[in-house]
DNA sequence: ATCATGTATTACGCAATGCATAATACCGGG
DNA sequence: CCCGGTATTATGCATTGCGTAATACATGAT
């Protein structure tokens, strides 16, 4: 029931967490799903990540080099342009005011200044 | 730029606002609206909520009723349904574990337990 | 040899949602 | 009579998460 509304939460917000795990340095895709997987309530599959990563190359934000595997193909290593260094600081500023937006509904609601 | 990722940033989040808004008595969508864009960086346009309160109302979650306006068409008041609530409830509980997700990922990302 | 398993990536397609745009209805003032 | 503020509805587009499936490579078991 409620799955369908954190589907729809999740949008953009995984962009984010793709950027973020990222931050530290280039990693591949297989490697980011592991990483997010090991958090708690934000588990992902490689058919979400995946996109993602193509998207944010696409943008720009990433940039990719391939380097052969021992156990598997060929790996796709992702690191952070700096546009897509921009981004995140971006994304790193407004998360804190969507936060607040909503601490602002969830403590009252004033509808005119509280007299006193 | 970054407005597509805050427009996908917004889903699901919009509908977590509205209930939020109706958790203190019924309300119709125009001043709903109002509502939300008293709060900064939150900006709502009305083709944004309506859609919302339907698919609400479709679900179960809200009630209407339609009360005539002495300055306009008729105001249709929507109100949690209990099956509302419980909605409210559950979003209320999973939100703090996204944030705290979020959080995990920026302030370090131990692959393993740090030792000491 | 064959098959399963873990690593690693790609492609196809569906269901939802935010939002721009526009139309409509009602009221009062210039 | 037209304009602005109140209040709702309809249409249609772009984007994204994600299930499903196919593929490639290596190792180890049957």
């Amino acid at each position: 029931m409620i799955e369908g509304w954190i589907t729809q939460l999740r949008k953009g917000l995984l962009e984010y967490c793709v950027l973020l795990v990222l931050r530290r340095g280039e990693s591949y895709g297989y490697e980011i799903v592991q990483a997010l997987k090991r958090i708690e309530d934000l588990a992902v599959s490689e058919s979400t990540v995946y996109p993602i990563l193509g998207r944010l190359r696409a943008e720009g934000f990433l940039k990719s080099r391939d380097v052969p595997s021992d156990a598997g193909p060929p790996r796709r290593y992702f690191a952070l342009t700096p546009r897509g260094k921009v981004r995140l600081a971006e994304m790193n500023a407004y998360w804190p005011m969507l936060t607040k937006a909503l601490n602002e509904l969830k403590s009252g609601k004033p509808e005119r200044e509280p007299q006193t």
